[in-house]
DNA sequence: TGCCAGGCCCTCTTTAGGGCCTT
């Protein structure tokens, strides 16, 4: 199965169009329903703190001047990540910084980073959740205290074993529509968009057409063999 | 306390508006 990489920011401010500069940034890698890895480090862009976002985070300006330069990050993130489907909690937000990021930092997309949302995906699968705050979702799955809220390692680590809930969850409530088919991060993506009211319909709709696309190239490898082998 | 941005979802919708979630 595909690695995952979870990944938080923290950051500056609400978007990086209005000037708002990473702070922080952690990615979990998570594999086959195991975490296998973290990377985080703070990162210096020369961006000031808001107090609010100091308290918030607990990440201060002071700390920001020792922290390694936000390319170098980037870049050593880039590598950590390569060939991963990403995960977020509000992934359009991660999505932002992300982008801009690897941009400031001169990296090129790498077209594996495809997003998926947990934020869309428990509000699916749990709907009966008081809300799908991270905070709230971890403390509804009781799940493992992963540290001090609003760091980023702390957050990707939540959102990592909040996903691993998702994947056993799903895995256990559609296992007559899934047959074999693992919980991937393209039947995540697809169930994010799913209409929650019919998300059984979707599953079996999306490991029908993954089954048939399956076959059709291992149909094409056996053509193009038979044709190499007949010397076409 | 309320606003700031962006993307997405939901509904009393689609020529829209309000709410959620992220820092």
């Amino acid at each position: 199965m595909q690695t995952i990489a979870v990944i938080d920011f923290e950051t500056s401010g609400l978007a990086p169009g209005g000037g708002g500069r990473a702070t922080e940034i952690a990615a979990v890698l998570v594999r086959d329903g195991r975490i296998e890895g973290s990377f985080s480090s703070l990162m210096k862009t020369g961006v000031w703190v808001p107090p609010f976002i100091e308290q918030l985070t607990g990440i201060s300006n002071e700390m920001l001047e020792q922290a390694p330069a936000a390319e170098e990050v980037m870049r050593q993130m880039a590598v950590f990540t390569q060939g991963c489907a990403m995960v977020a909690h509000n992934a359009p937000f991660d999505r932002g910084f992300w982008h801009a990021e690897m941009a400031l930092a001169g990296c090129d997309p790498d077209p594996a980073h495809e997003f998926a949302c947990t934020v869309l995906l428990a509000r699916r699968l749990y709907p009966e959740a008081p809300s799908c705050k991270l905070g709230m979702l971890a403390q509804f799955h009781h799940l493992p205290d992963s540290g001090r809220a609003h760091r980023a390692l702390a957050d990707a680590m939540t959102t990592a074993h909040l996903l691993l809930r998702i994947q056993q969850d799903v895995a256990a409530q559609f296992a007559d529509e899934l047959e074999d088919w693992p919980v991937d991060h393209a039947l995540l993506a697809h169930l994010q968009r799913a209409n929650k009211s019919a998300l059984k319909r979707s599953v079996q709709d999306f490991v029908r057409k993954m089954k048939l696309s399956e076959g059709a190239t291992s149909a094409n490898r056996g053509f193009a063999r038979a044709s190499a082998e007949a010397g076409v």
